[in-house]
DNA sequence: CTGTGTGCAAACTCTTTGCATAAGT
DNA sequence: ACTTATGCAAAGAGTTTGCACACAG
């Protein structure tokens, strides 16, 4: 892959408006306005698990307002070219994980947080029988976490 | 427990009202025509994975039509007493499964299909780090399945 | 009788879409 | 210029809720 990568930039602490546009740019994503200020919000700062939503208000926030409806394309864009991963967490929205290394995730039943954990799915895929015709295409493992009594 | 248990009934080839009747109150639900419908639908024939939608239709289908907002009721109500588990597949309805038991499920992305499969989050969950404060409420693990190509 | 469940429709939440306008190359 | 993205509002899907009526204990 030509260019840089998530995680580069990620460490980079990023902010840079060359870097973002060029990681646009090496996925096949016009560097629009709102497209660069949503990439700066999502990897300016770790790891981070995100609703369009919240997003949303977070580009409020900083003055770089747009509609919600942009947030869903790009948040979809993003994910579709494998800068963000997709979350099947089972709450009613979509939640979206600005790391895409296999990884498993914490889900905190009374706060709704999520947070990551380092078991990975493809050890367990190794032991499990697939059906025929078919590939593993991804292993979703959610711990979900209570308050203890 | 008093009386009989989910997978007494399922065994049993079920279709008893009596048997029924007696389910729903050993769970603290009183047996209304709707729910012992229901039941006799879910655990009628082996384990199921339903959605309140295609209940309803084979509700329909039997002669025994009721509201979509009963059935979606019923399902919520024996899932909070235990008769189901509710999946968090992450497709955008709710899934309810018939069979309780602690095991994961294969998700076939071309069809939306589920099936269970005997790998058991409870190994995994022994090595996992769970934080302080905390106790696991239950791990879902789901095996996305892709047509092989 | 008393309380709980049902049915219906309306409300609600999250997400996608259509179309005119704006912006990127 | 030509193409693709944005914004807005409306449409959509799935689910829940409020209230009058029906039914179970």
């Amino acid at each position: 892959m030509a260019g840089l990568s998530r995680e580069d930039l990620a460490s980079r602490a990023i902010a840079s408006e060359k870097y973002v546009r060029r990681m646009l740019a090496t996925h096949g994503l016009r560097p629009t306005r709102q497209r660069i200020g949503l990439i700066k919000l999502l990897f300016g700062s770790g790891n981070r698990h995100v609703t369009a939503d919240c997003l949303a208000a977070e580009a409020r926030a900083v003055q770089m307002p747009m509609s919600l409806a942009t947030v869903y394309n790009a948040l979809n864009n993003f994910a579709n070219v494998g800068l963000l991963r997709r979350l099947e967490i089972g709450v009613g929205r979509t939640v979206f994980d600005t790391s895409t290394s296999d990884h498993s995730h914490f889900f905190f039943e009374d706060s709704g947080e999520i947070a990551d954990i380092a078991v990975d799915g493809s050890r367990l895929a190794q032991e499990i029988v697939v059906p025929e015709g078919y590939k593993i295409a991804k292993v979703d493992i959610v711990v979900r976490l209570r308050k203890a009594s």
